[in-house]
DNA sequence: TCAAAACTGATTGACGTCTATCATCTCCTC
DNA sequence: GAGGAGATGATAGACGTCAATCAGTTTTGA
């Protein structure tokens, strides 16, 4: 029952385990004949090279970088410290993890950043990214480089990058809409969705989405035209503040990006009945609002997930193994089904 | 940047390797002053084991049992594929995943395969449990003959089991009566809770759960006493379509147990406005259900995750690492964000 | 046909840990 | 102060792979 070895192979092929190995590692200088015995032979016997015997031997670390957005964002938040867990959680695996902050939202400086980077000294980079040339072009080099890059929360360069670790935007926001059509069954309103700028293509993609399905038949509801508030809270109090007012008759409020530090302070102010409120991201604010009933739900992209998934596909990227994209499936979080608080969404 | 090796230990605490060995793997032998100074040279150059070295020489693999259900109940099945799944995916980190198939539901069968499991053959094993004197004696045999037991999906003989990998049932009962809340807004209406039999603890937990929330104040809704169905189609199909003729007035279904398919067919025959129907765990026919909008959420508890997570904290229990319960955070699953059909709900 | 080139095999010492054996050395006890 | 128990050190061979070297064989082509 024990797994064959190398060895193993070698006698099996009738070579010795120098021409095996040689065939292995792809170190050339073997006939061709003797490499196909080889390939049998190692097809035939099933041989799955020990990793961790090859990783000690060669005294391999696992190199990974994650250039992640500064600031405190709710959302970045959550995600620098999903990553921080994972760096000591994955250190026995001997995964070195590097992290470093780049400004949010600014494509140059995060093209800058690649650019200042050795590709020697990676095995793989993960980033979030943005619609913005320079960006590409600071990829295309690394990969020309040898030196893979993944994206992670938002896909970009997508003919250059290895992999996409994420949510399918428009689905997530085809899910909030569906539950604005749940939330208002035997009954019609009014959804006005806010996001952060139609610039960026998450936000819009959301957008789309939920309009898809809000304003299919038989939805009894009306979808407004998105207002734009940066994701910034005050202006996100201010502008809503006065749409609420302006209308009555809006019944649900759908929050595609940032800011919602804003909306929730509004809504808190509201005595009686209330819109039903849509959020994304749970973050301590979201999840606060949520669990004293001011917002109805929160559409969450798991970002711990996100980043365990992540490094498994950098580590198989690094060993030259096939790494599918990975579509995380957006999660629902109501009052009632909230992870553990300190336990970053059970991810251990 | 090379991390220490046992060897530095021995060398920074001024013993032998053969001393530094003796206290790393307690073989006794050192004295007392010894021992401390190997300590404490572990604490100050932070050293930690090499796992994959230690296993690669002793030629350990992590031989791991799984008992799991026969049969074509729609869940179990997932749950089997999904071990599968991971079995042949974990094979490159020496995990030897042994899968037995026991009777459904029979505490008896199952008790009677841990009785004649040998505890030298495993260093885990996994189970669904039940209440059952007989179950508690059989994990108690094995536990003292050094054969860790954890739960799955179920709990059960929580001060014996070393740990328990599943959702919380009052969480996800909750979670539904939530939904029916949420769907219910701004309208009244009665919740028909169907289960498989009061006698099994999930569905009780479930029905509590929802009962709380359905029953709290200002819902509007009323929910009716639970009817019994032995997670079977036929019955299902029967008891409910009576209970829908003679009170038109229901406008909730609440499926907490099996036997789904009973009630996606009757759900199917209904024309015009039908009641919210919420089910529990994904399978091909709930989620063929949801697509068509025959049914409007499906409660899952991810079978995926828990397996892969029951195998993490099985081997972290065979390294002698803390193994903390994880509890999964049930998921709600509208028609708009399933997962990938093929992809195990997105775990690789 | 002979030298050069291409290929093959044998061997060795890592990597970090486990396990076993054997030889010392230091006590304690009677 | 001899005998024994206990503690310690030294050493060696595994585990499966990598990487390098060198000697030897076969093939090629001019």
């Amino acid at each position: 029952m024990r797994s064959p070895t190398l060895h193993d192979v070698a006698r099996s092929a009738g070579v010795s385990y120098s021409t095996a190995d040689r065939v292995l590692n792809g170190r050339g200088g073997v006939a061709e004949k003797s490499a196909q015995r080889v390939q049998r032979a190692i097809e035939e016997l099933g041989y799955r090279r020990d990793i961790h015997a090859a990783n000690l031997s060669r005294r391999r670390n696992y190199r990974f970088l994650f250039l992640l957005p500064r600031g405190d964002h709710g959302f970045f938040t959550v995600l620098r410290e999903a990553l921080a867990r994972e760096t000591v959680r994955r250190m026995v695996d001997r995964l070195v993890i590097t992290h470093r902050e780049v400004p949010a939202f600014d494509a140059e400086a995060l093209a800058a950043e690649l650019d200042a980077t050795n590709p020697e000294d990676y095995d793989c980079v993960a980033l979030i990214g943005v619609d913005s040339a320079a960006l590409d072009t600071a990829i295309r080099r690394l990969v020309e480089n040898r030196l893979p890059v993944i994206t992670l929360v938002s896909d970009s360069a997508s003919d250059l990058r290895q992999s996409y670790i994420g949510i399918d935007n428009v689905i997530a926001g085809r899910t909030a809409g569906r539950l604005m059509r749940l939330t208002h069954l035997g009954r019609t309103g009014k959804v006005q969705p806010i996001l952060g700028t139609l610039g960026v293509r998450d936000h819009r993609d959301r957008l789309q989405g939920a309009t898809e399905v809000i304003a299919a038949a038989g939805s009894g509801l009306q979808i407004l035209p998105p207002i734009e508030v940066q994701d910034r809270p005050e202006i996100m109090l201010g502008r809503l503040s006065d749409i609420l007012q302006g209308d009555p008759g809006i019944t649900g409020i759908y929050s595609i990006g940032g800011g919602n530090r804003g909306l929730i302070e509004l809504l808190d102010r509201i005595t009686g009945p209330r819109p039903v409120a849509v959020l994304h991201e749970l973050t301590p604010h979201s999840r606060a609002a949520l669990e004293r009933g001011v917002i109805d739900a929160v559409i969450d992209q798991k970002p711990a997930e996100e980043i365990s998934r992540a490094i498994d596909a950098m580590r198989a990227i690094a060993d030259d193994m096939p790494a599918p994209d990975s579509r995380v499936v957006p999660t629902i979080y109501l009052a009632d089904n909230l992870p553990d608080q300190n336990a970053n969404g059970g991810w251990t």
